[in-house]
DNA sequence: AATGATAGTGTAATAATTACACTATCTAAA
DNA sequence: TTTAGATAGTGTAATTATTACACTATCATT
């Protein structure tokens, strides 16, 4: 049960870079390592990619072993390539970047065996191999990724008020938006679309919840949205 | 000589999808394959990681190898992972696209043993393997790369008109641009100096030359910049 | 009935983008 | 040497997008 190969090839791995949204805070989920190398620290999760599934696949797969999190959106970040990733041999990883809503996932992830928590951004410790690096890319990526493609959707429930959204646009961006300019912008694009439910059990008057059309959402893909931050 | 795993790896291999500006055209360069499968069709220059190079290291040195191109601009654009790329064998690639100032540089490509050639991008042949797709790709990168960041430059001499750079504009992204809306859009940016040279041995009233300039080209990136189309 | 909390709304000033046409300068050919 | 052909180089007015900014509405709780 082994393979020979007439040259060395490097390990190929994935790494997830997994964000949520607690209430107002941003956060990712890291997994405390069993094992060594790094035995204790906290991990992005990740393994081996096999031989007769697809990269997309394995990661998909990772992610659900190790944190129960299942149909998340998922996209594929930057590959890693340096010679000293990992201590005990070559190791290349694909890494890749999910957004869920932590809100109907948080259970799930810590009912696995292993060590799943969710970490807000400014409270992460630092990670094993180079995955501090790579969690960086990450986050610039969503950073820039929200002021183009409105995928922030992803991490909020199903029906979310204005607020909410604008909230989650100044977490990810990390500055103060303007709460009648962004409805004027939101709107405008054209992806929203209003129901007729309110927010429930607020001391203050009550949020319209608004969800977003699939439909219109790829015409705006295809469009191009600018988002100035 | 050759290497034992418990488990089966999929194979490495990186691809490049190199742009060039000729004149007027658009062009990739491709290689000819001698071996199966596919030889004799057309591909991406590429090949396989060593186990003791970095993943980008293993890019410029196949297209070092296969095209005599050196110090390009490159960078990573995506990695395949699909099952089925190579028929031989699972093969996972990591593709990069490199600019190049072809004049400069296109004698050395055909010097080399195999044979490369440039292809206008409406002339291109079938492509082995899934590169056509790795081509899309790459070139639809490059449509939206050049609308935020400035990197059109990489495919132009040192020192250039800004009608060849309107010109560049126009072929990568397929369209018309207003002459004085461009020039005042570019110089606005603040990234081109005027030398006091002009073009050379042109029958009619010679061009100001221009450079880009390193430094505030790197502030305009930390900035970010949008060029509309 | 009053308080506290957040929802929801419009306008004027400024900045960016667009559309558009003529004169200047050079080479080559007549 | 004159003319024709080719491209360089320039400004403005109209339109559109962005910004800054403050009050009233509604609901739950005390």
């Amino acid at each position: 049960m082994s393979v020979r190969y007439r040259h060395a090839r490097p390990a190929l791995t994935v790494d997830c870079v997994v964000f949520g949204l607690d209430q107002r805070d941003l956060k990712v989920l890291l997994i405390e390592r069993a094992l060594e190398p790094f035995a204790g620290q906290w991990a992005l999760p990740g393994g081996f990619v096999r031989i007769d599934e697809t990269v997309e696949q394995a990661a998909r797969r990772e992610l659900q072993e190790e944190t129960g999190l299942d149909k998340v959106y998922l996209e594929q970040l930057y590959t890693f390539g340096d010679l000293d990733r990992d201590p005990r041999e070559r190791v290349v990883s694909v890494a890749y970047y999910a957004l869920v809503r932590l809100a109907a996932n948080t259970a799930q992830a810590n009912t696995d065996a292993r060590k799943a928590e969710w970490f807000a951004l400014n409270r992460m410790p630092s990670l094993a191999f180079d995955h501090d690096r790579i969690f960086r890319v990450a986050y610039e990526r969503l950073q820039n990724k929200v002021c183009y493609q409105p995928i922030g959707f992803e991490l909020l429930p199903k029906k979310f008020t204005l607020s909410q959204l604008q909230q989650l646009y100044e977490i990810i961006l990390g500055q103060e938006l303007d709460k009648r300019n962004f409805r004027k912008k939101m709107l405008g694009m054209n992806v929203l679309v209003e129901t007729d439910e309110y927010e429930q059990g607020v001391a203050h008057r009550a949020a319209r919840l608004y969800r977003f059309h699939k439909t219109k959402y790829q015409e705006l893909l295809k469009r191009g949205f600018h988002f100035e931050v």
